[in-house]
DNA sequence: CTTACCGCCTGTCGGC
DNA sequence: TGCCGACAGGCGGTAA
């Protein structure tokens, strides 16, 4: 692969010497995913790509950066030799690219990026028992419990509130207070609200764009999320919405107690 | 230790 | 109609 840089940072600045020392000519042997990072495999070094929340990788035709906000462009030759070039765009730029040298998955895990991410959500065995467990004692707001990425990763703003929902957990409850039925609810929310989101091809406003540059406009069916005011889906009382360690969270007071 | 909140960044939208 | 401020999100850093 060859890597090209049209910028030194995105939110951070971006390692450009070491990503190419790292990177450049290597075979990409696998692709992976950690949390909301993507991972490039190659045999010395993991390339690490986080998307933030306006992030694009679009696997293009063309070398040339079309798009605006492309931030780098890299070069990746198929088992032929014949090239494709994915482009990493991201507006607002909140998202990452980074490398890290080491040649294991294990080695990667203990790097200060990954070494206090909780599991994944989809692939736990029991979630619901799990988030259990971890609350106890826990003062704060179960919203903010259940999007922090050292309990388990992958549950933002958005999901946050509809996997609420579904259990029907108030969220401004402690999370050390919530009973474990109500635990078990809520790690099968996780998991539906997760997969309901992929299936639909990802949560958008206005600008998602598919891996191969189409405009995707998909929009799921969010319950309570950015829906103040509207009825609630199952019982008609009318949404509500508040802020929460500085995120707007949105719930119905009939439904979730 | 735990929890709360700021700042980064830009496109979009509501209000005047 | 045009402008401008507020707001959205992930998440690391810092403060309380």
């Amino acid at each position: 692969m060859l890597a090209d840089f049209l910028r030194k940072d995105l939110r951070d600045p971006i390692p450009i010497k070491e990503f190419k020392r790292l990177m450049e000519g290597a075979v990409v042997e696998d692709v992976l995913r950690r949390s909301k990072y993507l991972l490039m495999k190659t045999p010395k070094a993991y390339g690490v790509f986080h998307l933030g929340m306006t992030g694009n990788m679009l696997w293009l035709k063309s070398r040339t950066p079309e798009i605006p906000h492309t931030h780098a462009v890299f070069t990746i030759e198929d088992k032929h030799g014949k090239p494709g070039y994915l482009h990493f765009i991201d507006a607002r730029r909140f998202g990452r690219i980074d490398v890290v040298h080491c040649s294991d998955a294990d080695t990667l895990a203990a790097h200060p990026h990954f070494a206090d991410l909780g599991p994944e959500p989809l692939t736990h065995k029991d979630l619901g028992k799990y988030l259990f467990e971890r609350s106890r004692k826990k003062k704060q707001p179960i919203k903010s419990f259940l999007m922090d990425a050292r309990v388990v990763v992958g549950v933002g703003n958005i999901y946050a509130s509809e996997a609420l929902f579904r259990a029907g957990i108030n969220p401004k409850r402690k999370a050390g207070t919530v009973t474990q039925e109500r635990y078990a609810l809520l790690g099968k929310a996780v998991v539906q609200t997760l997969n309901k989101a992929i299936d639909a091809g990802g949560t958008t406003f206005r600008d998602f764009k598919n891996s191969d540059g189409n405009p995707g406009y998909f929009k799921i069916q969010l319950a309570v999320y950015d829906r103040k005011g509207e009825p609630c889906e199952k019982c008609g009382t009318l949404i509500k919405d508040l802020r929460q360690s500085g995120r707007s969270t949105f719930f119905c007071p009939l439904c979730q107690l």
